[in-house]
DNA sequence: TTGTATGCGTTATCAC
DNA sequence: GTGATAACGCATACAA
């Protein structure tokens, strides 16, 4: 079914059919008329194929999926926002894999070169920043999930994981606590960097001490029991724990045990409220990243630098928002309403 | 960078460079050297717009990312698997989402007369079966994960259910459990029924009661907590639960509570292997589906499909692997060595 | 307002 | 073994 059977169809030439569809208003209203009524008697639907190979554009959006690690609660909830904003402009969203960083940035290279895609959404920033730059210096259009370490490389979104610490610390403060330990990666790195941040000006800010009570390790099981064991057999012990992801708070909530009430002997908070959170007894508070917003975010400030090549780069952060769940599982809070904290 | 730019640097036709490329042994090796090394030089790589258009195929392999929901443990390794699996093949996985059935079915039919892709992937089975019907009578290559109600719509890859709770059984048995209940979804699902059956078969191959053994609910939390407490307080209550999903495993352990030893009152095993269930105190057993080896096939006989339309649809049934953990949260079992139970 | 001509980059067919 | 020509389906500049 192509344009020009349609054009046979409505007695007008080929033209005119590309015109009703690109240029409605270069044509007669009866004609416009009939041509439509073609289109939708013929199902017709332009060939992307062609249309991409005259365009000098694929409407297609790559991202490289990585292989899943840990709870790995944002993914599919990323993509499935990705792709749905993706498809309300016209898009698709590409996967594709890449098992090393070579492979990953030959990857890259190809899906641009052959134009199969026209321009990125990186995920995992922390660890891969060549692609950033690549991406850069080769005038690629992307825009990266996490702030790039090198600001200026490509556009980003990011959720402002100081500001969801703090959520965590407020609440468990609101909660009577005051001996607030956190629990979280080992400094290095911007996500758990920005997390300890968050809670130790938190705790300034309520004027509580934090001396002793930041417990880093990875996210082993083995590991974080024993820290958690570790700052919980403190002389003047915490009684809550901040967590840098769901995963630190499960365990650490599991490895401190029962109180004599058969309650949790320390109350956690947790991070990124994978769906797990609610499964738990008691149900776990996590703090939630806006994970919609940031799609749309990330999908606007990529269809801008498609629209004018060379665009600026430019950040958007967003606000967490903490899901507090009591003891009986119903959640308190407004996840979702999360506004933009700033732009730059 | 084109062909015709590659043929000038190599003093060749435009023809011979694609000859070089798609058909080397009708080119002098002499000439065939020159042109590779104008290839390399140039970093030239075919158009994929102009290849697709000229061959009518977009090498692109359509899968509709549903919304997150549950666990959801399976999708992003199955996707990073797909995508894996269909580069290898030279083929794209091309994400896109639908809110409703009817935008689906409209999507579906988008993607393939627009050319945008060759087939699909269906993953969520159980649902919606009118797109199978659909590909079916529009002849549209696809295979789905879960075998079909309708046998003979598609091809289809799927996980032995009934093995794998069966596992969970002799697992739970060979523990020295005696009174083993089922808990899982409600009867009239493929999956559910699936692994329901494999329960019942193998407590009767064990020579054990299944009265009143077999609880069924949705996964809500409080629901999955109130069966297994009824279960529990039966007259000659179960010890062990063998469950559907890890969902319910996991609030069914919390919801008994801890015997006088602080150890949970029931044993568990879960389905699904979901990364929490190492993170649980103690570690869960869990029925590990063997999702590579069902993105392998799945792109293989996309594949086939894709060489031979009309092809006759093909069943793959797999084997999961039950990861069962020790109190240790070590790890027994061999998961990953699982092979085809059965081709039909 | 409508139609004609051309090119996007590739591959296939067929002469040479 | 090599090269000219056509065609894939669409969109744009330009002529009518």
């Amino acid at each position: 079914m192509t344009i020009s059977e349609v054009a046979e169809a409505a007695g007008v030439s080929r033209q005119t059919v590309s015109n009703v569809l690109n240029a409605p208003d270069r044509v007669a209203p009866a004609t416009a008329d009939r041509v439509r009524r073609a289109i939708e008697e013929l199902g017709y639907r332009p060939n992307r194929a062609a249309r991409n190979l005259r365009e000098r554009s694929s409407r297609c959006i790559g991202f490289k999926i990585a292989p899943p690690t840990g709870l790995n609660t944002l993914l599919d909830r990323f993509l499935h926002a990705l792709a749905d904003n993706a498809e309300s402009a016209g898009h698709h969203l590409l996967l594709f894999s890449a098992a090393t960083v070579e492979e990953e940035l030959a990857a890259y290279e190809e899906l641009i070169v052959t134009g199969t895609v026209d321009g990125f959404v990186h995920a995992d920033v922390e660890t891969i920043d060549e692609r950033l730059e690549w991406c850069d210096r080769n005038g690629i259009p992307c825009v990266s999930f996490g702030r790039p370490k090198s600001p200026a490389a490509c556009s980003w979104v990011d959720v402002d994981g100081a500001a969801g610490l703090a959520q965590s610390v407020d609440y468990l403060v609101a909660r009577g606590h005051r001996r607030i330990a956190y629990l979280g990666w080992p400094e290095g790195q911007r996500v758990g960097d920005q997390r300890l941040a968050g809670w130790r000006s938190a705790m300034r800010r309520h004027r509580l001490d934090t001396g002793g009570l930041a417990g880093a390790c990875s996210e082993d099981v083995a590991e974080v029991a024993a820290v958690a064991r570790r700052l919980r057999a403190l002389p003047d012990p915490p009684t809550a724990f901040a967590c840098g992801s769901d995963t630190f708070a499960i365990v650490a909530r599991q490895a401190t045990g029962t109180g004599a009430d058969g309650h949790p002997a320390i109350e956690v908070v947790g991070y990124d409220d994978s769906p797990v959170a609610a499964l738990m007894t008691p149900p776990l508070s996590s703090v939630r990243q806006p994970i919609d917003e940031v799609a749309r975010h990330v999908v606007r400030l990529l269809l801008r630098q498609f629209g004018a090549p060379g665009h600026a780069p430019e950040g958007v952060m967003l606000r967490p928002e903490l899901v507090g769940r009591d003891q009986a599982g119903r959640a308190h809070g407004t996840p979702g309403k999360t506004e933009p904290a700033a732009e730059q």
